[in-house]
DNA sequence: GTCTATACAAAGATAGAC
DNA sequence: GTCTATCTTTGTATAGAC
């Protein structure tokens, strides 16, 4: 958690988000060091621990933002029309290079329960799967998903296969088609493709 | 890759096999050092070193005998009718204290190209896409499964299922049943239960 | 508040003796 | 086949400068 609220505090708190992503981009999740990520933002390691009290919190707060932003992405067309489909997010994602890969080994490592960031992720996969029951839900009440599909269990699934896909997908870059999966998936439930907005 | 070929060494091999999926079981993955299984053990870090030539040898050796005693269980029943299904796979996994532990949070690690299990992984998944997608083509043939389904997108969605499913089991033990959520989406495929054999 | 230097514990791994 | 001793790198706690 981001503590400052001066200025300067600010800027380099930001600065560090954006370093630590391009470093594990560039290098890799193993070599984003406390050390590396310090360096390459400019300041000392206790600098850089100054911002943030540890190395889990810091991608913590990255993982955090890319939520947010998904989540904004997901709901700025619900009145627009145009609104990034389901299928979308593991495109999303992956459009930024070493997010998959930070939130595919930081959430595995965090699945111990005595892991910092534990709770987090613990309430966010709850979140996903209430999020993505609620989505399906919505497309029920359009007529767009059949009544024999059970939305929790549905739900829990997408979101499986959205992290399961992800790790094969990091194995297997070329032969692994994330929005195609994903895709694939909502058609094998029955979803009918979203009425075309401009028609 | 174990080397020796020496009585004692063999023993001593399948005792640190032993040793360390309890000390993952019980200590979990992270306490789960060199040290530590040494110990557990009876003989030094580099003692143990002499069996497997880094920690990440000894942990593929475990998950490589899993997968054989997975695809054991599930081909001994071929002949008997009464193979285990596939919605059985996390069951038997999760069986065994620590192994999901173990699998999910290793496989995450070794997706760095770099680590030196990343191979070993890949090969993996690659194979389990293929059993996989065997396995649905074969039900298609009995005419279990309608021709609609595509067993190649099917296969790789259900190998990330089950992946995906171990890692929210592993964050939310009491919530999840990883064995219902397999079946379910085995069911929306159109899957039509196993004829029963004793009729 | 922002930051540096120092110090330390624990990790995996290696060299070479027995 | 197993050991002791040593090396390197990791994360981070402490003390204190500005």
């Amino acid at each position: 958690m981001v503590v400052t609220k001066y200025p300067k505090g600010i800027a380099k708190t930001e600065e560090i988000l954006t370093v630590a992503l391009r470093v594990v981009a560039e290098k890799g999740y193993n070599r984003a060091t406390i050390r590396e990520l310090a360096e390459a933002a400019g300041l000392s390691k206790t600098g850089l621990l100054h911002h943030f009290g540890s190395k889990e919190e810091l991608f913590a707060e990255i993982l955090r933002r890319r939520d947010q932003s998904d989540e904004a992405q997901m709901q700025s067309g619900v009145t627009e029309g145009s609104a990034p489909q389901l299928a979308d997010l593991p495109r999303i994602s992956a459009s930024v290079p070493g997010l998959v890969q930070l939130y595919t080994r930081f959430s595995a490592e965090a699945s111990d329960p005595e892991h910092s960031a534990h709770a987090f992720f613990r309430d966010r996969y709850e979140r996903a799967r209430r999020r993505s029951q609620e989505v399906l839900e919505g497309f029920r009440a359009d007529g767009r998903l059949p009544e024999s599909v059970d939305p929790a269990r549905a739900a829990t699934a997408l979101v499986a296969l959205l992290d399961g896909i992800q790790l094969q997908w990091l194995y297997d870059p070329e032969s692994i088609d994330m929005v195609d999966e994903v895709q694939y998936f909502l058609a094998q439930l029955g979803l009918k493709p979203t009425p075309d907005p401009t028609a």
